[in-house]
RNA sequence: GGGGAGGUGGCGGAGUGGACGAACGCGCUCGUCUCGAAAACGAGUAGGGUGUGAAAGCCCUCGAGGGUUCGAAUCCCUCCCUCCCCGCCA
């Protein structure tokens, strides 16, 4: 959510940035005219309301059976008036929050515009897409001839883009999450184990509604949302607590895994575990004071780079322009890893900068001095990294000849000291 | 799932219709005292909204949301959460 205040001090600023993301700003000229009506109904209510204390604390004192009456039947009138502001300012008011929560974050000044993927800029690449000396499979062909990934069975069980892995597959995720927790750690992020079902209003917090729920499984009855990623329990970790600032900066990592309706485009993406409806990922979280927020979004950054370089496979970092960002974003670096069965560079990592956006929604604060009013913090999400695409990444990297996989040296440990899967 | 007890400020804990945004204690902050500290003493110590140059003031909040009433922490309803006992269960 933007903030209210600039939107009443520079609602032109707010239109122009939210123009770099081709959104329209109408909506902010309807926020501010509900925002004056809120604010008129408000006074006139809350000075009602202040003559209805002071008189009822009156009556109670007052002896004189008849005056006595008189002044309860006058704010018998007053407190219906009183119900009827009341309810239309409750009305103004939810319209108001309804549009507030709709409206995207604005991008930061260095994001480059643009409309989509195409405007993205690539600042940094480690490694080429090197020649393997044979031809290059595709990992679904290399899963399913080492029998470490089964399709026929996972859509039998779930349907398409469900799949099961076994044996080593399995075992090779397992290790792939481990390696990433222990990572990321030793990168100074607590672990944390987080529900993967959650409440609603964490949802909202998030910044996942309203606008993502068709991307949503829930329990309509027991009102439980699946987490679509761990950045939903861990923005709300804090909600309504007031922090010091002296434990600022918190970072955090979770694994869990992602349930996402993924109701697009059949067709699009539909071989292999690239796209599923469930998967794994290691998550980065941070929660820290405004001020240090985008130095943090470049550490968050490296850390992502050093886990991608630990593994050994050509990566590039972009930083994507207005029109590609998440709706909670102001800047986003996305990691690529190159994946030469495919032949294309799979996203395995998104790394942004919210500033107060989550904060103002999921009520996150922190005190900046011993008697200072509370201020929201800034929250910074980063995947560290997409497990299922690492996945394809490292078998199509380290695929040999003869359809055997290497196992990276820094997953050997996590693997029993196994080097090799054939 | 059944039965019972509860949810009050940073913490403990009073408060069953008006003097309560809340006694008292602890904690914390500042001050006095001290070479310094402790102790003692004094003062202060919730969040949000509105308002303003800044403030004062006013409004809201005692788990959440409704209701009754001139007036609700207090009475009524719904929901959420915590604890205890029984049942079930990895």
């Amino acid at each position: 959510m933007l903030d209210i205040k600039l939107i009443r001090e520079q609602p032109d600023f707010v239109k122009a940035q939210l123009g770099r993301a081709e959104v329209a700003g109408d909506v902010i000229d309807t926020i501010l005219s509900l925002d004056e009506q809120r604010r008129t109904l408000l006074q006139q209510v809350e000075s009602l309301k202040a003559e209805r204390n002071a008189v009822s604390k009156e009556i109670g004192k007052m002896k004189d059976a008849a005056a006595r009456d008189t002044r309860i039947a006058e704010m018998r009138v007053v407190g219906d008036r009183i119900t009827e502001l009341d309810r239309e300012v409750a009305e103004v008011e939810e319209r108001q929050r309804m549009l507030m929560l709709e409206i995207r974050n604005l991008p930061h000044a260095d994001v480059p515009e643009g409309a989509d993927e195409s405007a993205n800029v690539v600042i940094a690449q480690e490694g080429e897409p090197h020649d393997l000396g044979f031809p290059a499979q595709p990992h679904w062909d290399l899963g399913e001839a080492l029998g470490i990934i089964d399709f026929e069975r996972g859509a039998k069980l779930s349907g398409s883009r469900f799949y099961v892995l076994q044996g080593l597959g399995a075992k090779l995720q397992r290790a792939l999450i481990q390696w990433l927790l222990d990572l990321h750690v030793e990168q100074g992020y607590r672990e944390v184990y987080p529900p993967f079902i959650v409440k609603e209003h964490c949802m909202w917090g998030a910044g996942q509604l309203p606008k993502f729920s068709d991307n949503l499984y829930r329990d309509e009855d027991a009102g439980f949302w699946l987490v679509p990623t761990a950045e939903v329990p861990l923005t709300n970790l804090y909600t309504d607590e007031i922090l010091d600032a002296g434990q600022l900066p918190i970072h955090l990592c979770a694994y869990t895994p992602c349930f996402r309706r993924e109701q697009m485009s059949a067709g699009r993406d539909v071989r292999g575990i690239k796209r599923g409806h469930q998967f794994d990922k290691v998550e980065m979280y941070k929660f820290v004071h405004p001020d240090t927020s985008y130095a943090e979004l470049e550490k968050m950054r490296a850390d992502a780079e050093a886990t991608c370089r630990a593994l050994g496979i050509p990566f590039r970092t972009k930083l994507l322009c207005t029109g590609d960002m998440g709706f909670a974003a102001t800047k986003t670096y996305d990691l690529e890893l190159w994946a030469p069965g495919q032949e294309e560079w799979l996203e395995v990592s998104s790394c942004s900068n919210v500033e107060a956006f989550q904060a103002r929604r999921a009520n996150l604060r922190f005190r900046p001095a011993p008697g200072e009013r509370p201020d929201h913090l800034h929250t910074l999400n980063g995947s560290g990294l997409g497990v299922p695409r690492t996945m394809i990444a490292i078998m199509e990297n380290y695929q040999q000849a003869d359809g055997s996989i290497v196992i990276p040296e820094v997953l050997r440990p996590y693997m029993g000291g196994r080097d090799v899967i054939r």
